[in-house]
DNA sequence: TCTATGTATGTAATATGATAACATGTCAAG
DNA sequence: CTTGACATGTTATCATATTACATACATAGA
C-alpha cells in the first residue's frame, strides 16, 4: 500500500487542502502542521479533549499523508509505547472520525486525516487504482445531487460515503504511454 | 438486520426497480422475476456463465431482497449442499458484482441483488439508520458532479461507491412522531 | 472419441479488520 | 479526599476476506 506518487513524503502529496494541489508536488510539512494547529483549536472550542493517543494518531496520520489501516497505525503505536490492543487505535480512530479529524476511508478498510477540519464536511475520494494515492475533494455538488434525488423518495439524507476509483492523472499519463 | 420496513418480502420493498416505488409498498415478486429473467438474457448475450452456484446466490439475494454478509449468503449455500467454505461465496457475489447483476454496499459489508442489471451502472445506495432499508437510486447527476470535479483534477473516474445513510420515509415520520 | 485447455468449484488454512466486556487509571468538581 | 465521568489497558472473540492448492467439468481441436 505504498503509493507511488507520494512515497517520498517530501514530493507529491495527494490530499492536501487545496483541490488542485492534491495531485501536484508539493511539501507537504506545511499542510500538516496547519491541519495539527487548526485541530487543537478546534478541540478546544468544542470541549472535547486531544488526548496523547489520539494526538499521535492524527500526528501519524498527517505525517504518513496517505490511508491507513487501524493496525498499522497499532503497530506504530505500540512502537511507541502505547498500548498494542486494537481497540486503542480504534478508539483513537472512531474519535478522530467523530470530530471530523480523520475519514474513513470504507474501500480501503483504511482511515486518512482529514486536510481540512471544521470546514465543508462531506468528503469526496479519489483513490488511485494504480498507485492507491488518494484526494479528498469538495463535496458539494456531489452532496447537492444526492440530496435532491434522495429528498425526491423522501429518504433523508445524514452522512454520505462517496469513493470513486481511477487512475490520478500521474498514473493516468503512464498508462496512455504503455 | 432485519429491515423493519421489509421484513415480509410481500410489503414494502426497498430497492426495486422503479425508484419511485424504493420505499413503498408492492409485491416484490415481480421484481424479482423480471430481474432473474434479464440477468439470464445478459448472460447469455455476454458470454459469460451463470452457473448454479452463481445463479442460486442471484436467487437467494433476490428472494431476502436486502442487503446480506457474505457469511449469510454461505450459510444458505451450504445448507442447501453447495460448498461452505468461504470462498464459495465471495466468488460467486465477485462474478455476479463484476457483471452488475448485484452491488456491494461497503457501509454494511454487505450485498444486494442490482434492481436493473445492464442498465446505468453507477449506483448510488440509501441506507436507513434505524431500520437498516436499502434502496438504490439512479446516480447519473451525481456521478455528473463526481466527474466534472475529478476531471479538473485530472482524475480519471472508473467506478464509484456512493452510499449515504439517513432514515427513510417510514423512520422519519416516526421519529417525528416520538 | 480422446485429450488438452480454460474455467469453475471444493477445501484447508490463514490473514485482516472490528468489537464486546471488563479492569484500571486519571483528573477535575463537589 | 472522594466521587463520577471519561480515557486507557487487556483479554478474548467475532466477522470479513484472501491465498493456495486440489479437483471436477465443459468444450474445442486432434
Amino acid at each position: 500500500m505504498t503509493g507511488m506518487s507520494n512515497a517520498d513524503p517530501d514530493s507529491d502529496c495527494p490530499g492536501c487542502a487545496d483541490p488542485a494541489a492534491a495531485f501536484a508536488a508539493h511539501d507537504h510539512r506545511n499542510c500538516a502542521g496547519d491541519v495539527l494547529a487548526r485541530a487543537e483549536a478546534l478541540v478546544a472550542a468544542g470541549g472535547v479533549r486531544l488526548t496523547p493517543v489520539r494526538r499521535r494518531v492524527l500526528e501519524i496520520l498527517l505525517e504518513e499523508h496517505r490511508a491507513l489501516g487501524a493496525y498499522d497505525v497499532l503497530k506504530r503505536l505500540a512502537a511507541e509505547g502505547f498500548g498494542n490492543q486494537p481497540p486503542v487505535a480504534y478508539r483513537a480512530l472512531d474519535f478522530l472520525a467523530e470530530n471530523g479529524f480523520v475519514h474513513r476511508i470504507r474501500r480501503l478498510n483504511a482511515f486518512a486525516a482529514c486536510m481540512h477540519p471544521g470546514e465543508d464536511h462531506a468528503p469526496v475520494f479519489l483513490i488511485c487504482r494504480n498507485c492507491n494515492a488518494v484526494a479528498e475533494m469538495p463535496a458539494a455538488p456531489v452532496r447537492a445531487a444526492l440530496d435532491e434525488a434522495a429528498s425526491d423518495l423522501g429518504f433523508a439524507v445524514e452522512r454520505t460515503t462517496v469513493e470513486a476509483t481511477g487512475l490520478c492523472p500521474a498514473c493516468c499519463k503512464a498508462e496512455a504511454a504503455a
